[in-house]
DNA sequence: GAGACATATGCCCGTCAAGGCATACGTCGA
DNA sequence: TCGACGTATGCCTTGACGGGCATATGTCTC
């Protein structure tokens, strides 16, 4: 069925917080219902999204189930962001001025634009 | 309609694409639309959401518009992956034994497991 | 001004994720 | 064994997103 990428898996806010809980600790399942605030069945499902995206394991203790982190595919995401980083280092608010780069070709004698800001 | 978080933006693989292709230069929207084959209306509807999210911004140029990177807003993003390197640094052997991740018998023998190795 | 070119917008549709609900499955205690 | 508890799964509905198409808007050239 869905076989979502590690982005998407990851831009659920429920799925962020429930990796940002089980970063600290182990937790089982009831413990999740309650710190979410969704319906058991939901926090269920979206475990079952993060366990076949290998995000999180879940280890039997009796009648529950402990779930644990398991970070290693966030480094796809971390791998990708990584390039932008020295973006936001550099200009940060010279970033009218780097307009004066050309890109290339196409001469302007019109000289460059002002900012289209969005009108809503 | 839809305010997108910057996880949700870039959830979309196009949308990446876009912003990978605009991170190395500056490109008007013909030029993306060659780039990605997807037909010009999609890729302008891409820009909006990635305008709307402050992750790109346009220099008018003549007929044209000349997109271009702000890498800011993925900020966010970095902050919250930054706590989990840790992790995979950390768990690179506990790793091996859940690569599997299938369903895996764990035999059951109880005590309570209170974070830390409960079973051997 | 007319027409070509570049980009944006509006509308429609197929698809699919997220969550609610009921229920099945599995495990413990008595 | 039975019943309570904890968790998973299936069905269904709703809503939103991505993309195709037609078209509007804007700009350039002649």
């Amino acid at each position: 069925m869905g076989v979502l990428s590690t982005f998407e898996i990851v831009a659920e806010p429920n799925r962020r917080r429930i990796l940002d809980l089980l970063r600290v600790e182990r937790r089982a399942v009831g413990d999740l219902v309650a710190e979410l605030g969704l319906a058991q069945p939901a926090v269920s499902k979206h475990l079952r999204v993060l366990r076949d995206a290998g995000l999180v394991s879940a280890d039997v203790d009796g009648q529950r189930r402990l779930y644990r982190l398991n970070a290693e595919p966030l480094r796809e995401l971390d791998a990708w962001v990584a390039p932008y980083r020295r973006h936001w280092a550099k200009h940060l608010d010279d970033l009218e001025r780097h307009l004066a780069t050309m890109p290339d070709e196409t001469p302007r004698e019109h000289g460059v634009p002002q900012r289209g800001r969005t009108k809503r």
